[in-house]
DNA sequence: GTGGTCTAGACCACT
DNA sequence: GTGGTCTAGACCACA
């Protein structure tokens, strides 16, 4: 089961906060191919937000495939398994790590610093 | 001299853009104390975006004392050296490592693939 | 330039009609790479429709990477040329035609049928 | 006998996908006036449907006088004659064709296509 | 000026 | 019960 928690003062909105979390769910394997999501009157009530502000969440994830939905049954993970190409990963992998050594560098971190801030994650993931 | 260039697709809003280069700049040994900036209106002509935009991005590196501002003859490179303080930075440090083992998460990237991919970048930075 | 226009009494959602005149202007040639669309506002106020309406429409097409907006700019056609592939494109009319003769069929319309009246649209399009 | 088959994936609702069928099976000869559908309770648990999915596509049915019920014997093809008037007939072509033309012209395919594809039906329906 | 997000609340369609 | 659509109106962020 996905623990949906939104932080207000992220930054990040709302909707979003949720997509990632849907997706970070199923990169991690905590959500699998055909499980079934809350219902979006049912997240709304439990994150306190706008039943429109999930909807809207789980439209765009529809839209990219991800999700599948059934008016009036509920949403799902897509049995279309979302194929990020070995390719696309490694493209992907490079330019998180572009922007990574930028953004510490505007504040004098070195690359060899933020290895060492990662060791600490290492054990995290699937 | 700096070498500015703004991303429309990036989703980084274009004065953030320009505050990060300069940043970047005086983090990799770029630009120096006292150097001075390109003016509002020649970096607005030359990167194509609104006056306005160019405008926010000097104030906010201003409010930050990082700029510093002569009427009438240009803007500076503060010669007040920006102390970063040990706590603002392992923080930051911190804040940067946990929003991208996050953004990896998302695309099945682990944070051990993520050593591995900035050891190429090891050698870079002041 | 599109000329939109709303059939409230079609069933189809009205985000829906604006995708779909907006793709049929890309694909007959009406709007090119790069033109800008109305601003949601304006096009809110000409179709007589809420500002969300419009908004939610033009936000699917730019996960669909058919379009692409720039905050305080506007809203423009992607420039990311969008790579019907021929197989993909043959694949769409097979299953055009397929639910076509279906669907005729249930009124008693045979194939025949449908390619004289189809004979009519010939002139059209690009 | 009809062999019912339901694509959740389509977008068409589960009971017009029921209403099509039957209505495809007679147009096409393979149920004639008279014969037995089967019951709702046997058609929801073989299409693993809500049985309020078949009662609400029968239901719709027998409006239109295509199927009648007999309280506790089953539900019949209608020995009414559905005369659908050439009229009616002329108006759902023309209707069914701009339909087709538009979801083709999204995707780029003239009218001339759809013909020859067309065509390879050609020699299909009663 | 531009688009982005969110709320509150309504009504509809489908299972 | 489920999701889908739409409105009215607010406030924010960016150029």
């Amino acid at each position: 089961m996905l623990e949906f928690q939104l932080d207000p003062r992220s930054g990040v909105p709302f909707y979003r906060q949720i997509i990632d979390q849907i997706r970070f769910g199923m990169a991690t394997g905590r959500v699998k191919v055909g499980d079934q999501l809350p219902t979006v009157r049912a997240l709304a009530v439990q994150l306190k937000v706008n039943l429109n502000t999930v909807t809207k969440a789980y439209k765009e994830l529809e839209i990219q495939k991800i999700l599948e939905t059934q008016q009036g049954t509920g949403t799902f993970i897509g049995t279309v398994k979302v194929n990020v190409s070995a390719k696309e990963k490694r493209a992907k992998l490079k330019s998180i790590c572009e922007d990574y050594v930028n953004a510490a560098a505007v504040y004098g971190i070195t690359p060899k610093q933020l290895i060492d801030e990662l060791k600490k994650y290492e054990g995290e993931s699937k």
